[in-house]
RNA sequence: GGGCGGUUAGCUCAGCGGUAGAGCAUCGGCCUUACAAGCCGGGGGUCGCAGGUUCGAAACCUGCACCGCCCA
């Protein structure tokens, strides 16, 4: 089989993807034996589209899913999606806003439906963006968040937590967002610093004339207010503690308090408090015993507790308060003030501290064990700083709002006796009331977080609470991948809930993945508007080229700076191995299928270093996979394939190939072992055009069980490494180095590429040090030859002067020389010379001082002190050569 | 305000106690039949700043500056 002169990635991707899903190469079986590797995607949002964060995440994902498939291991990648609860029901509403529907118009069940139908419709696209990146998924078990299974799971673990008194309903002050009408948890509100006013307000005392002032920034709230505070030591205001104020608008009395958490330095040192609206005066006012009034609706508009400004919104509320203020003399001053507001998360609305009744996780119990089991290191942050993160948000954990004022979720399993008032938790509906056996029951109406149920994720996606084949065999899970920005969110909870569900932590190792960044190392947002389309620079580079390129800049603890350049170079390496590629087959057309093996034993030096350099590649980028060294493993890989396979042996490769017989046979079966062994390594990058070259490259191989496609092949193993020697290896780094100094020569020399040229090299250190090199040398003088065009290559004695018009350049061991051309400007060669002797000079001088001096000599080990020695001896050698020949080519012209 | 990470060649990053590296970009020479998305060669760095530890620091410690992020 031939390839084409170009690589398709398009149509090798659509190809080869439904191949390996018809064949059900990434299906899992708990039945099967061997060692696990199971991992659970981060399920994306139902309304997700794909970015680079998730690119990036699948990427890494597969990589270490396909080595390990490869390697054998007895493999799960869970795939699914989260249902989104406000993310969705926000999609939804507003194409029902589209038509003038509202969901209220609609009712509860009739808006479900449409969501339903919205999710069959359009909840699948992200996941076959995943698909296109060609993550190897069990794609037969894709699950949903709402799925009965799961939700089953949801049900299950609310009543049991309930029953446990970690669950509990109450009246609370929780982060409502007025526009989505619904409570959020902390985690749920961005705090972002915002320009905004401090108000200076005259409180006039109940008694007398005086008045004290309190600054704010939100005026409107004072309609709630229900006390005054100063800090107890505060000497301005002692004697005012215990007294009235008459809260102005609202002409109510309230008491002055003294509280340890007001700060003096803040405005005039008293505030306000308005435990209705606001968290810290919410703590104070439960020490105070002050009632909490809440002024506003679920709207955000005020209510009939704001009185006269029942009906406004917030923002028109705060001009007319602040207006009314100014016109009775009680605004003292005001003052531009910079401070952080809430929002929404999803929708940036300002979100409204308010009192209202809801359910909640107790998390500290949870929390502690969750913490136990990262401190023992039963689960283990790869970069392990990010336990840091995660300990910070454990250790200072508030209890969980988990109730959703909305429609698309998780109903919560409570009801409510009509008749007598009695509260029910329970998995499935009761027949009648507990209490007074009356049949009229009504469920709660709100729904739970998405993450109570993304939570549970690890084990319900796997069968849990049923104790199935796939949570004996696939729970806990060996990894989880994910973003640093979901740590609370998502990583946290599901190790709380791992724990309390299972009793053991749900994954061995978390790998936190880099932040992707644009070329300006400025973060993708949406208001940025520099967020890159994955889709689109696949379509661009290929998807091989834009995992390659994901996982060779994911460095641990660094963010990811993505650059067309970068895109462009693991192109132009897809590009290379293609051509390699159809090198070798090109000289395989005629070749036995499979080839017949060979004794690697007997193969000549430069085959058996390729293989050994295979051996080396394989073993590095394997081990950098298991450490999550996703940039050492590409460079590696690159390296093997673009500086040894291809500079070096293809090259090497070309005279026996043309030769024929015995030696052809046994370059091609090195070739093909090689292209077969670096197709497998890079198979995890880059699956698309490994796969498609390895089908052509596949009847060749003679491997007994061989796979019938790469994805499913056994992981390279070393194979030749005892194959060749130490002194060997070294001995081909010397005519790698020869050669290079050959070329450079060349260069230097003016030489046309195809020209042949007559160089001759000769051992530094004398006599012994030529002996030594005669014997290795005339092993690779054809492979120097070859590679640096010299008609001739010959070793000379150390008594030997260079003939006339011959240049040098000097290596650390030899010095190598070419013979210019007719008419060569000499002095070019001089200065050359005279650089590389300044260069030697300065090392020189730099080791002897450092002989020279006493603390060095006292001090340093003596066997660094011999290194030293013998280095700086060497310098002096290479200086005193140098010098020689500088005098020599003076006198040559 | 507290914490975390970063600062090494033009760019993106390795190196993390004993001769400063890679890829890309750049410059010079080449269409040498796998590959010009290529081949050969070259240039380019007082390793953010200031102290300290050490015989020796890009690396370890302290402080500072700047960039980014998290939490309050």
């Amino acid at each position: 089989m031939e390839l084409g002169k170009t690589f398709d990635p398009k149509s090798a991707e659509e190809h080869w993807f439904q191949r390996w899903i018809d064949l059900g190469y990434f299906k899992a079986d708990p039945a099967r034996p061997g060692a696990v590797f199971s991992i659970v995607i981060p399920p994306p949002n139902v309304t997700g589209q794909l970015h680079l964060g998730h690119a990036l995440n699948v990427t890494l994902h597969d990589v270490i899913v396909r080595t390990r498939r490869m390697q054998g291991y007895n493999t799960l990648w869970q795939p699914g999606t989260d249902h989104a609860g406000i993310a969705t029901q926000n999609v939804v509403e507003r194409e029902l806003a589209k038509e003038g529907k509202s969901r209220h118009e609609l009712g509860r069940e009739a808006f479900v439906a449409r969501v339903w139908q919205w999710r069959e419709t359009y909840g699948g696209r992200i996941l076959n963006q995943l698909r296109r990146l060609g993550a190897s998924c069990d794609w037969s078990r894709e699950r949903f968040t709402l799925d009965p299974g799961l939700s089953r799971a949801v049900s299950e673990i609310f009543v049991r937590l309930y029953r446990e008194g970690l669950i509990y309903r109450a009246l609370s002050l929780i982060n409502w967002c007025p526009r989505c009408e619904t409570a959020l948890s902390d985690l749920e509100v961005d705090h972002k610093d915002t320009p905004g006013h401090l108000w200076y307000i005259r409180y006039p005392l109940a008694e007398g004339s005086g008045a004290v002032t309190v600054a704010t920034t939100r005026p409107e709230t004072m309609l709630g207010d229900t006390a005054v505070a100063v800090h107890p030591d505060d000497a301005r205001y002692t004697a005012l503690v215990g007294k009235k104020i008459v809260l102005p608008l609202m002409e109510r009395e309230i008491p002055v308090v003294a509280d340890a958490a007001v700060d003096p330095a803040f405005g005039t040192g008293a505030v306000k408090i308005t435990p209705g609206h606001d968290f810290n005066d919410f703590q104070m006012g439960r020490r105070h015993n002050l009632a909490q009034i809440s002024v506003m609706d679920t709207h955000g508009r005020m209510n009939d507790e704001a009185g006269p400004y029942r009906g406004m919104t917030r923002e028109d509320c705060r001009r007319k308060v602040v207006e009314d203020l100014t016109a009775r003399g009680l605004l003292e001053k005001m003052e531009p003030h910079q401070h952080a507001i809430g929002v929404c998360s999803r929708c940036e609305t300002v979100v409204e501290p308010m009192l209202s009744h809801q359910w909640f996780v107790r998390v500290k119990p949870l929390a502690d064990e969750a913490l136990a089991a990262v401190r023992d290191g039963r689960t283990v942050f790869h970069p392990k700083f990010w336990e840091n993160t995660y300990f910070s948000w454990m250790e200072n954990v508030y209890d969980w709002c988990i109730s959703r004022q909305l429609w698309w979720g998780h109903r919560i399993p409570a009801y409510w006796c009509g008749r007598c008032g009695e509260l029910m938790v329970a998995a499935e509906r009761p027949a009648a009331c507990a209490k007074c056996g009356s049949g009229d029951l009504r469920q709660e109406e709100d729904v739970l977080d998405t993450w109570f149920s993304s939570a549970l994720w690890p084990f319900s996606t796997l069968g849990w609470p049923d104790a199935t084949p796939e949570l004996e065999r696939y729970y806990p899970t060996s990894l989880l991948i994910t973003g640093f920005d979901i740590i609370f969110f998502w990583v946290a909870r599901m190790m709380m809930m791992g724990l309390k569900c299972t009793g053991q932590a749900p994954f061995r190792d978390v790998y936190i993945t880099p932040l992707v960044r644009d070329q300006f190392g400025k973060k993708m947002t949406k208001s940025r508007g520099n967020v890159v389309d994955p889709l689109q620079i696949m379509e661009r580079y290929g998807t091989d080229a834009v995992r390659f390129t994901l996982a060779q800049l994911s460095v641990q603890g660094r963010d990811l700076i993505l650059s067309d350049d970068r895109l462009a170079a693991s192109r132009a390496f897809a590009n290379k191995v293609w051509n390699a590629a159809r090198f070798v087959l090109m000289n395989l057309v005629d070749a036995p299928q499979p080839l017949a093996p060979v004794e690697v034993d007997r193969l000549p030096l430069a085959e058996r270093w390729i293989l050994a350099s295979l051996d080396s590649a394989i073993a590095e980028v394997s081990a950098a996979i298991h450490r999550y060294e996703f940039n050492t493993a590409t460079l590696r890989a690159y390296g093997f394939i673009w500086h040894e396979f291809c500079d070096w042996y293809i090259e090497l490769a070309k005279e026996p190939l043309k030769a024929g017989g015995e030696r052809r046979a046994a370059v091609r079966w090195v070739l093909v072992r090689c292209f077969d062994g670096l197709l497998r390594l890079l198979h995890p990058f880059m699956p698309f055009i490994t796969e498609e070259i390895w089908q052509a490259l596949r009847p060749y191989i003679g491997e007994p069980g061989l796979a019938p496609h790469l994805a499913i092949a056994k992981y390279p193993a070393p194979q030749a490494t005892s194959a060749l020697s130490p002194n060997e290896a070294a001995a081909m780094r010397r005519c790698i180095a020869v050669t290079e100094a050959i070329n450079s020569l060349r260069s230097l020399l003016g030489y046309h590429p195809g020209q042949r040229v007559e160089a001759r090299i000769k051992a530094l250190g004398g006599d012994g040090a030529t002996a030594g090199l005669r014997a290795e040398f005339e092993l690779w003088k054809p492979y120097a030859a070859t590679m640096a065009k010299a008609a001739s290559l010959g070793l000379a004695a150390p008594s030997e002067s260079a003939p006339r018009g011959m240049v040098t350049a000097m290596l650390e061991w030899c010095e190598a020389a070419v013979m210019a051309p007719e008419g060569f400007d000499f002095e070019r060669a001089r200065a050359a010379l005279r650089k590389k002797l300044g260069e030697v000079t300065a090392h020189h001088d730099q080791h002897q001082a450092r002989l020279n001096n006493p603390d060095f000599v006292a001090k340093a080990a003596p066997e660094m002190q011999e290194q030293m020695q013998q280095r700086a001896q060497e310098l002096a050698g290479q200086q005193a050569l140098l010098r020689k020949q500088l005098r020599l080519l003076e006198e040559a012209n």
